[in-house]
DNA sequence: AGTTGGCATATCGTATACATCTTCACAGTG
DNA sequence: CACTGTGAAGATGTATACGATATGCCAACT
């Protein structure tokens, strides 16, 4: 057994039980694999409290619908303190984190505002968004798995263009998951980080807009071309679909959608 | 003189000098101005410890090679906090958000280390770069002005094809801040923003790779295409031009760089 | 000789304490 | 009546304290 195996096991990662002091109890930790050899997986790494803090945070504010009227923007930290049972300072490390993740705002002596954003905030991140799937599209045309992209079918063909109009939440559901797919395939875990960041906006926005104005038949029918271009494995006409149709939305956003 | 001027100025920003609690002091801030209407523009907000430990980190790691095989990349606290003369507490919160920003790694008990990007991971990030240039050449053909785009010649003009490999560092200065401003002119905070924190690495690797196999001749040559694109407002190909000058990049650093 | 166990030290994560600033209300003044 | 100044209360920014864990060294053992 090498010992490179144990630095391995060591390296990056405290343990994720609260009090396990020894080494003797830490082997215990391996499983007899099949194999012959050991094989070591990662321990997941023992979640901090800023980090459970952050994604606690992260999933209210995701579950929350920052823009209604009487959305209640300001987070106290004494309050979240003492709901989240930890002190101020995990707390404030983790808000650190979202203040540059955008999804609240600092401001010095002032207070935490979650961060409702612009209209023309959003149209940058439509934009952005814009830039960054239709980039996935290309290069899922050159890395995704012809099952793989078969898949897409699942969010879309349930959907017949006249069907839309009765099963508006699920499609709802389906249109999101779709673009989030295509994200997906491009396998290239920046852009999915990326994406994630703007995601609670832009799918507010979808979720808002995508049955006004006949979009959802619109979508239903772009969705079907996109896929058709990824299974013909178009790079240029995959981007390009997928560029125009959110461009679209950000066209429909601009002239059609009032914030605030 | 409207109320509402006040709170305006009160609004969203502490003093940036260190003592001046009083009311009356703060007025002798407003200098008569020429017109008839006072003109209040934002005051800087007051830099809070942790904003500026952020700006300084932040900083110092990019004008840290980072990629030397010999580069300390470990962060101690408490020598940071040493040389800053702040406490821990705000210097955490700023690396909290360098870590979330990607500049940093947090390790749960082990401690603080610059990243270096793995070879894939630099290779998504030109990807990236590539949509959200490209992407930003697009909206320059739209919103730019003529004498922007003509700024760009400044950048690329005064290097002759032949010229390039003598006055080397002056260019890799020069293309990088090409680049830049192409994203500039895209005139969208967030597309300005998520390059800004994938800079340092691209840079890096721009930097590079420049004088390597014949690239910077060729750099000039699409640069000059890519700036006869905006000119003439083509947004297709200005944005074809982008993001396949780019992919060449990715391409070259998947081929011929070893990271590590 | 190489490995294991124990201990000291340094560092990190978290809690708490303190200083400062903002907010809000109300009294005073023109 | 409107505006300014004052003061108390609450919230934030920062410093420090403390417990827990990782690391490195040295002795003991196989």
């Amino acid at each position: 057994m090498p010992a490179g195996v144990w630095y391995t096991r060591n390296h990056g990662s405290s343990l994720p039980f609260p009090a396990e002091p020894f080494g003797v109890q830490r082997i215990r930790c391996f499983q007899a694999m099949p194999d012959t050899v050991l094989k070591i997986q990662p321990i997941a790494e023992s979640q901090s409290l800023k980090a459970r803090a952050h994604e606690a945070l992260r999933a209210a504010i995701m579950n929350m619908n920052i823009y209604a009227p009487d959305a209640e923007l300001k987070l106290e930290e004494r309050d979240l303190s003492l709901r989240f049972g930890v002190s101020r300072t995990p707390l404030r490390e983790a808000l650190a984190q979202l203040d540059s993740e955008g999804l609240v705002r600092i401001v010095p002596r002032r207070g935490i505002f979650i961060v409702r954003k612009t209209k023309a905030e959003i149209l940058d991140m439509i934009t952005v968004w814009a830039a960054l799937e239709s980039m996935a599209a290309r290069l899922a045309t050159q890395v995704a798995s012809d099952a793989e992209i078969m898949g897409l079918h699942a969010l879309v063909d349930i959907f017949s263009t006249d069907e839309v109009a009765v099963k508006m939440g699920e499609y709802s559901d389906a249109n999101i998951k779709f673009h989030q797919a295509i994200i997906g395939l491009g396998k290239c875990p920046l852009l999915a980080r990326l994406t994630d960041d703007l995601f609670v906006h832009v799918r507010a926005i979808r979720q808002r807009t995508i049955f006004e104005q006949d979009r959802a038949r619109r979508s239903i029918i772009d969705h079907k071309e996109i896929i058709n271009a990824l299974e013909q494995r178009h790079a240029e006409r995959a981007e390009r679909l997928v560029r125009e149709h959110t461009l679209k939305l950000r066209e429909h956003v601009e002239r059609y959608v009032e914030i605030e």
